[in-house]
DNA sequence: TCTGGGGTCCTAGGACCC
DNA sequence: TCTGGGGTCCTAGGACCC
């Protein structure tokens, strides 16, 4: 078996993941709230995204729909949050930090999680150990490490971790007895569709799915699972990626707070996310090569008819222009919305994300002029310095009244004057 | 009444070309 | 009855992740 390749026997891989983190961040500016129920819901309120151990201990599983288990939370006390992604953001740059000064090579992987190679540390466990400690201290965030030949190794350790009283684990790789213990939709890269399949032909834990041909494994999940069984065995595929590759799409989407049926309104909201988007691309010094607009009913109501549809288009130059971006989105909602229909969400992705510098030019045609690209440039200017309700277009709307629901979010503790913790 | 948002990669199949 | 072969490019859809 891989794992006994000599090869990688140096390589110590570990994945350092903040425990139930949305809510530990809660629970810094909370300190009463420690060992008690505590749940965060996502955007628009719909459902949880983030539990305490002890909300887990109630039952409340991961997604729940909030309104699925309002009256379970009000019953046991549990205290529940909007999410606060200015808090939560803030506090992961904090962590990470952190890590940083442990490991030569990091690796961040979300908002909760990094990766550091400590290949050559002679005792990696006692080194996660004093890592823990230091993140717990430094920025209150309790941590669990797990350590792994190899990423998905070390996925896997990290589960096991989250058991353990010193939040951390090692899997080495003449441990078969453990592999045997995790169910195989516990390994990362292993989702619901391929677990089932997977089971059907009954390798329906680690160890078995370690040893099964490959062909038979290719056959199922394709390369990517190929993958994903070398890495069990202990043979490296996945790198580290400590230069996080520019991002080849942007997305910006929301639920609305209630149906909406105007064309009016749903141009108002496309507006919205096609500035928002816009502004991501921008913030990254890129240019956005094609849009895509897409609306959707509420799939959850059998009650009613369903529409869903897209429509894409690219740019003839690569663009990070607001307003010619806002004025396409525009005409693609008006391309896909039929009449008639209670919509549910709406947004807007930006395609083919290219950098700034690459650009080619079109021959023939110049699209932004130098006094058009002044005047964006002032127009951003001034949104961001004074704020988006000083300067915004007319597209996007006043009222906004199809805007979400967030309505048990805690102040931006972090990250905004205004929100400062207050002592006296 | 109420069910998140933002990403990645891979593959199959169609369109098109010579 | 018989209905080229081989290549590229693009897109939609399916799987996964947090």
């Amino acid at each position: 078996m891989g794992c006994r390749d000599q090869r990688y026997s140096f390589l110590v891989i570990a994945l350092a993941d903040c425990n139930n983190f949305y809510v530990s961040c809660e629970r810094v500016f909370r300190p009463a709230l420690r060992n008690r129920p505590v749940i965060v819901l996502s955007n628009n309120d719909g459902c949880a995204v983030a539990r305490s151990n002890e909300a887990k201990a109630l039952g409340i599983p991961m997604g729940a729909p909030y309104h699925q288990i309002k009256k379970l939370c009000e019953w046991n006390g549990v205290t529940v949050f909007s999410s606060n992604y200015e808090l939560y953001g803030d506090m992961s740059r904090r962590v990470t930090s952190v890590l940083a000064r442990f490991a030569p090579e990091l690796e961040i992987y979300s908002i909760d999680e990094s990766f550091l190679n400590l290949s050559g540390v002679n005792t990696p466990l006692l080194l996660s150990q004093r890592i823990r400690k230091t993140v717990v201290r430094w920025t209150g965030i309790p941590i669990s490490i797990g350590l792994g030949k190899t990423k998905t190794l070390a996925k896997l350790a990290n589960r096991l971790a989250k058991k353990k009283k010193t939040g951390c684990f090692e899997i080495r790789a003449e441990q078969d007895d453990i592999l045997k213990q995790i169910p195989v939709g516990d390994i990362w890269g292993v989702g619901h569709r391929l677990s089932i399949r997977l089971q059907r032909v009954g390798l329906n834990n680690a160890l078995r799915f370690a040893q099964a041909p490959s062909s038979v494994i290719r056959s199922i999940g394709g390369v990517t699972l190929e993958r994903t069984q070398r890495e069990i065995t202990g043979i490296p595929c996945l790198e580290m990626e400590q230069v996080p590759q520019s991002r080849k799409n942007t997305c910006s989407s929301r639920s609305f707070g209630r149906p909406v049926e105007t064309l009016a309104e749903l141009e108002e909201a496309v507006a919205n996310y096609a500035v928002k988007a816009t502004r991501k691309v921008r913030s990254e010094g890129s240019l956005t090569s094609g849009l895509q607009v897409f609306i959707n009913t509420n799939r959850f109501r059998e009650d009613q008819e369903q529409y869903a549809n897209s429509r894409t288009l690219a740019f003839d130059e690569p663009t990070d222009d607001i307003i010619r971006v806002v004025q396409n989105a525009k005409v693609l909602l008006r391309s896909i919305y039929r009449k008639g229909y209670a919509y549910k969400k709406t947004g807007v992705i930006l395609l083919d994300l290219i950098p700034k510098r690459s650009q080619q030019t079109l021959l023939f045609e110049e699209h932004g002029s130098p006094r058009r690209r002044e005047f964006i440039d002032a127009f951003e200017e001034v949104s961001a310095r004074y704020g988006q309700s000083c300067a915004f277009l007319g597209a996007q709307g006043v009222k906004q009244k199809w805007s979400m629901r967030r309505e048990m979010r805690t102040p931006r503790y972090t990250t905004c004057w205004d929100d400062l913790v207050k002592v006296f």
